[in-house]
DNA sequence: CGGGACTTTGAGCAAATTCAACCATTGTGG
DNA sequence: CCACAATGGTTGAATTTGCTCAAAGTCCCG
């Protein structure tokens, strides 16, 4: 499955009137793209079209050919990988201002999914290796973030390796915050657009012990749920402490 | 501690009569500096400055000023994580041609330690940062070899959170022996260099429970141990088989 | 308001850990 | 040269953490 089954993309130099330009792109500063100069951010415009993704749809399988990379610019993506009897490995969730599209030999090397719906600058991947060359910033910016990633994915086999399942989720509740205050959401009520099997898949624990270890941070006080989706991080301290600091 | 601590370096072109001269190493085409024409790799040689370091010493502390980065000549390295209890993830191996020096916000992110006797070569940061912007080969191949980092992190992030023992022990095997054949060493004998602590702490399991599993392994005649640093992998397909192929 | 997807909770189980003892190899000092 | 300490590795028994299987309970969206 590539891309092309995910939703329509249109050219963004074709989509003037109502496409969302770069001068008003509000997560712009935490994207790879922040590093350009206007006249830059011009000619990256001139390779970016516009896509959106309903939730649920595949955006690249892995194994596809990697024609595309992409700029989360809304919604939530999950990255996963699969072993062969369909146990799941999610390695990363993606808000507004992931990159997307790590490669090796010119394939996917993981699925991205859309959790909730997801709108993508995308980008043909010659035309986009071709203004790395032209722009050294934009490459720079990318080793940056490529080592950031690793950095993060570092981290993951600690706690994958290492930690409890209290700890993995207080982890993971303190990281997740962490990225919403990057985004300039106060960290108050906390947004989980994935499910508890999601959550689980990326913990390297089950469904029914991601339940559980909820259900005691809830009756321990330092978590409040509101509904699935919503969490508020009551007792912060205490999460720190249960999280093991890495 | 810094790399100090680890031993000697001295520069590689007051050493010009000792020191081993790029031209003749043999495992330049592994490393990051393959890329380089041999007036570039004679302006690299310029800032390197060769280091040995014995066994079990330091090379880097996590939390660091990344003051430099190193390639990995000759030697095991591991690279680990700690908890604040003292639970321990490694990381990765680091093989000769291997880079060294991962960093965020100018501090190493993990500790580095020598296996064996090591050798590198060294650089400051800040010079070998000043000949990524002269040479942008060298910058797009630090780029590939941080994607390819990032990559195997995501596979062993599928190990960590959702492989047996028996599945990690075979994968690990699977891909030294890779590792091993990249530089030139048929996979026959396999040499482990590093203790069953270390790869318990590299697979997320105990020492006792990865010594059961190389036992499992070699009454069940798909490994054969000769002395506990060298293994051969007898029926590779059957390993191929346990590692349930990622 | 109903139905399907998601979540929670419970009971029993199993894989891996913990704790403990023993074995092998190596290097050291008497 | 040998005794023996030290390090690393193996094996066994008991325990535990998290998993599996099963059954309710919620949420949300049409």
């Amino acid at each position: 499955m590539g891309p092309r089954d995910a939703g329509g993309a249109r050219r963004r130099s074709d989509a003037a009137a109502g496409g969302t330009p770069c001068a008003a792109c509000d997560i712009r500063g935490l994207s790879f793209c922040a590093v350009l100069s206007p006249a830059e951010l011009e000619q990256l415009r001139a390779i970016t079209s516009d896509m959106r993704v309903e939730a649920h749809r595949t955006i690249v399988s892995e194994t596809d050919p990697a024609d595309h990379l992409f700029n989360v610019t809304g919604g939530a993506v999950k990255l996963y990988k699969l072993l062969m009897d369909g146990r799941r490995q999610i390695t990363g969730f993606l808000f507004p201002g992931d990159f997307l599209g790590v490669a090796l030999n010119d394939r996917y090397v993981y699925s991205a999914e859309a959790i909730t719906p997801v709108s993508l600058c995308r980008y043909e991947r010659t035309q986009l290796e071709g203004l790395l060359d032209a722009f050294p910033a934009l490459e720079k910016r990318l080793l940056g973030i490529t080592a950031n990633d690793l950095v993060a994915a570092q981290d993951q086999m600690v706690l994958l390796g290492r930690k409890t399942a209290q700890e993995r989720v207080a982890s993971f509740l303190l990281n997740l915050s962490r990225r919403a205050e990057d985004r300039g959401h106060g960290p108050d009520p906390l947004h989980l657009p994935m499910t508890r099997a999601d959550i689980a898949d990326y913990l390297g624990l089950t469904v029914e012990t991601v339940s559980r270890t909820f259900s005691r941070l809830r009756k321990s006080g330092v978590i409040v749920l509101d509904g699935n989706e919503w969490v508020r991080l009551a007792d912060r301290a205490a999460l720190e402490e249960l999280s093991e600091g890495e």
